[in-house]
RNA sequence: GCGCCUCUAGCUCAAUUGGCAGAGCAACGGACUCUUAAUCCGCAGGUUCGGGGUUCAAGUCCCCGGAGGCGCACCA
C-alpha cells in the first residue's frame, strides 16, 4: 500500500482500493472527520475516516486504543502530506481490553517489559527492532555457514551424561526410561561425532542451558552457534569469528565499526591476536608461564589478590589471574591464545609449548564471544582427560566433566584434526544492538515467579 | 546466596521536617472536517508491593516477606 502510492500529490484521492489491517495506535479526532494511526508489523498507516463517506462513524468513535481492526477505501495523501486510507468500510477485528501504557512515554517499568514482552513490544518501538536485528544476525550465520559448505544438524537436548563445558545442568525426569536426564550444558561432543561420521564441517545453531545464577549477561538458557571444521586448526577458527562477527555488523549496519555502550570497537579484519600470558603481562606487568613452579605463579596470584583454590594448578591460577585482572579491561576485539591445558580438556595440545593446548577466546567490550580449539581428537589422551575430569567430579567439583564411553569409543574410530568454535549469539546480539543487559535481546527472559499477591 | 537501591491511579511521574495522596496521558461524557504527543470543556479513578510495629498522625520512620535493577559470588 505504501510503496505503490508514494506518487500521490497532497490533497489527492487516488483511483482504487486499498485493505489495510493493525491496532489503532493514535486517534485525532476532529468532530466529523478521524485520524486513526494503524501499525502492524510492516509500519504505520494513517485513516482518514470522515463521517459524510465512512460506514458507521459513530461506531468508529467508540473503537480504543490498542483494537485490532480492518479498512478497506482508497489512498489518499492529506493537506499536510501524509499517506492515507480514506475508509469507506471497515470493521472491528479484534478488541484490546487493556492499555499499552502512555503512548508518549511506553512503558518502562522493566516487571512488565521483561514478563509482558508483547506489551513492551507496542509500547516501546524500539524493542522490536532488536528483535529484527537479533533475526538478521542469525540468518546472516546461517546463510555465511551454508555458503561455506557446513551442514547444519541437530543434536540431543536431553542427554544422560552432559558434557563439552563446565557447568551445571539441570536435571530432568524420563519417566518411561525411569532415568534422569539432563539438559545440555554444550553442542559439542554430539558435533564431533557428527565430525567421526564424516560430516566435515557442521554446525548447530542452538539453545543451550546452565544451572546458574543470572546477571545482565547470563541468561540459563542462551543460544549457541557451534561450528566444527575438518582438517582446520584454531588459527582457521580465529580468522572465521572475524568474518562471522564483521560480516554480521556489516549486514546489519553497513559498516564494521560500532559504538558499543559509548566506546567505539572497530571489528574489521584482522584482530589482534595475543597470548594469555602477554595481556596478563600488559594488564599487571607480571609475568606468569607454565615454566614457572606452581609456587612461583601462586606468588603473582598472591601479589595481584586473585584468590585460588589449593587444589589449583598453574594453569588454573594463571586463569584466574587473566579472568580477574585482564579480562576485565580488555575491550578489543582481541584473540585470546594459548591456554592452560589443564583448564581445556577437550582442546589439543599445542604442537610446540608443553602443557598448552591450542585455545582461544574472543574477547570484545570486555566480554567473551568465542571460544575456540584445535578439537583433541586422540581418544587416549581425551580418555586420561575425561578421567581427570571425573576425578575432580568425584571429589565435588559440580562443574567437572564426565567420562562420555560414547562420545570416547567415537574418537577411537578416528576423528579428523579439526577446528572447532562457539558463539554465545546472545553476547553477539547484544553488542551488536548496543544493548547492556541480555534480558534487552532475549524475547522472554528467565525471571522468577512472581509471588506478589 | 550476600550488599545497595527501587516499588504511589491502567501508564509515566509528583507529594517539604512524619501533617487532608496529586498531575499529565489513557479511560469515560461533551465540542470540533486536514490532524501528527491534535486542541478545548467536564467527569471519574488509589489495599501508596504484602504483613506487622512506632506515633495524636506513616507514601514518608522501624521490622519481616515479595518482585525488580545494579554490584559481588557463581559463570573455563
Amino acid at each position: 500500500m505504501i510503496g505503490e502510492n508514494e506518487a500521490i500529490e497532497p490533497e489527492a484521492v487516488a483511483e482504487g482500493s486499498v485493505t489495510v489491517a493493525g491496532r489503532v495506535m493514535r486517534f485525532r479526532g476532529q468532530g466529523k472527520l478521524i485520524f486513526a494511526e494503524l501499525r502492524d508489523g510492516s509500519g504505520n498507516i494513517q485513516l482518514f475516516v470522515e463521517q459524510s463517506t465512512a460506514d458507521d462513524f459513530d461506531s468508529f468513535k467508540l473503537l480504543n486504543l490498542g483494537d485490532w481492526i480492518g479498512a478497506s477505501g482508497m489512498p489518499m495523501r492529506t493537506k499536510r502530506g501524509e499517506l492515507s486510507v480514506k475508509v469507506r468500510a471497515w470493521s472491528l477485528l479484534a478488541p484490546a481490553h487493556r492499555s499499552f501504557g502512555d503512548k508518549w512515554k511506553g512503558i518502562s517499568d522493566p516487571e512488565v517489559r521483561y514478563r509482558q514482552r508483547e506489551v513492551d513490544l507496542w509500547a516501546n518501538r524500539d524493542v522490536r527492532q532488536i528483535f529484527l536485528q537479533r533475526s538478521t544476525i542469525i540468518k546472516y550465520i546461517r546463510e555465511f555457514l551454508d555458503e561455506n559448505g557446513f551442514v547444519e544438524v541437530e543434536t540431543p537436548i536431553l542427554q544422560a551424561v552432559e558434557g563439552g563445558a563446565a557447568a551445571k545442568p539441570f536435571i530432568t525426569h524420563h519417566n518411561a526410561l525411569h532415568a534422569d536426564l539432563s539438559l545440555r550444558i554444550a553442542l559439542e561432543l554430539y558435533l564431533k561425532r557428527a565430525l567421526v561420521g564424516g560430516f566435515g564441517r557442521v554446525y548447530e545453531l542452538g539453545r543451550v542451558f546452565r544451572n546458574e545464577g543470572l546477571s545482565p549477561r547470563h541468561n540459563p538458557e542462551f543460544t549457541m552457534l557451534e561450528l566444527y571444521q575438518a582438517y582446520a586448526d584454531y588459527t582457521d577458527m580465529m580468522d572465521m569469528v572475524e568474518q562471522l562477527v564483521s560480516g554480521a555488523c556489516l549486514r546489519l549496519h553497513g559498516k564494521t565499526v560500532i559504538s558499543y555502550q559509548g566506546q567505539e570497537i572497530d571489528l574489521s579484519p584482522p584482530w589482534r591476536r595475543a597470548t594469555m600470558e602477554e595481556l596478563i603481562f600488559e594488564a599487571t606487568s607480571e609475568t606468569v608461564n607454565l615454566a614457572m613452579t606452581r609456587e612461583e605463579v601462586a606468588g603473582v596470584a598472591d601479589r595481584l589478590k586473585v584468590a585460588y583454590a589449593k587444589d589449583d594448578g598453574s594453569g588454573k591460577i594463571i586463569q584466574e589471574i587473566y579472568e580477574k585482572t585482564t579480562e576485565p579491561n580488555l575491550m578489543g576485539p582481541v584473540h585470546v591464545y594459548d591456554y592452560p591445558k589443564e583448564v581445556s580438556p577437550l582442546a589439543r595440545d599445542h604442537r610446540s609449548k608443553q602443557n598448552y593446548v591450542e585455545r582461544f577466546e574472543t574477547v570484545v567490550a570486555k566480554k567473551e564471544l568465542a571460544n575456540a580449539f584445535s578439537e583433541l581428537n586422540d581418544p587416549v589422551e581425551q580418555r586420561a582427560r575425561l578421567e581427570a575430569q571425573a576425578a575432580l567430579r568425584a571429589a565435588g567439583d559440580e562443574e567437572a566433566m564426565a567420562v562420555d564411553e560414547d562420545f570416547l569409543r567415537a574418537l577411537e574410530h578416528g576423528m579428523p584434526p579439526t577446528g572447532g568454535l562457539g558463539v554465545g549469539i546472545d553476547r553477539l546480539v547484544m553488542l551488536l544492538t548496543d544493548q547492556p543487559n541480555i534480558k534487552e535481546v532475549i524475547l522472554f527472559p528467565a525471571l522468577r515467579k512472581d509471588e506478589r499477591q
